[in-house]
DNA sequence: CTTTCACATCATCGCTCGCTGATACCAGCG
DNA sequence: CGCTGGTATCAGCGAGCGATGATGTGAAAG
């Protein structure tokens, strides 16, 4: 048990409009076009945010033709739910873990 | 299911020295000045980032005497898990269901 | 009461980072 | 081939936010 959460992934998924294409690409897989309507942001901007979320392994990209398709990769999401877990059973154990004052 | 995870924790937990609090905090109880030696961080430093905390009902105070106690609230914690299962689960069951390309 | 120490608040500085516009690249289609 | 449309890259700007120093408050110790 580590119980810490890798802070790589979580600063990534802090920015609101990259949580937010995470949470679209929960429910199905989207191409850069249809990310752009869905939420209203620039093709720029986007294309930015995807190869941040790309470079920290939180998407897989998947050519089709000219489009570019955009697929969650679901280990990262598990991993994350399991650390938080981790992390929650060992602030319950240490409730009452207090260090004495100095 | 609301398969979406909440925007404000996510991003207080995404400043590395908040989730390294977070991470000492899930080991034990600590005040203040044992935030202060575990990080090297300057005391008013770390008094701004448990304000951060507390507003987004990540900690809970607890003063005695005249030092501060700082506690996990683990529901907080636990949430995060459930959510990003759900987003997992979600991402799995959606990873075939691509949108037609316009 | 005075001093000391733990902690919080405030104002300020500086830098990161998200957003934008311009541009380049690549794949289909005529 | 030339054109169109989808996407990526790059440079620059500007707001947001984390870090710092000075200062205030409150509680114990003397």
């Amino acid at each position: 048990m580590l119980t810490s959460v890798d802070p790589d992934v979580i600063r990534v998924l802090g920015d609101p409009l990259r949580l937010r294409i995470v949470t679209l690409l929960a429910r199905e897989t989207l191409c850069t076009t249809h990310l752009v309507e869905e939420t209203g942001a620039r093709q720029t901007n986007l294309s930015n945010h995807m190869k941040v979320l790309r470079e920290a392994g939180i998407v897989e990209t998947e050519p089709c033709g000219r489009y570019t398709y955009y697929r969650l990769k679901p280990e990262i999401l598990t991993g994350l739910s399991e650390q938080f877990a981790e992390l929650a059973a060992s602030a319950r154990a240490a409730a009452e873990n207090k260090r004495a004052c100095p």
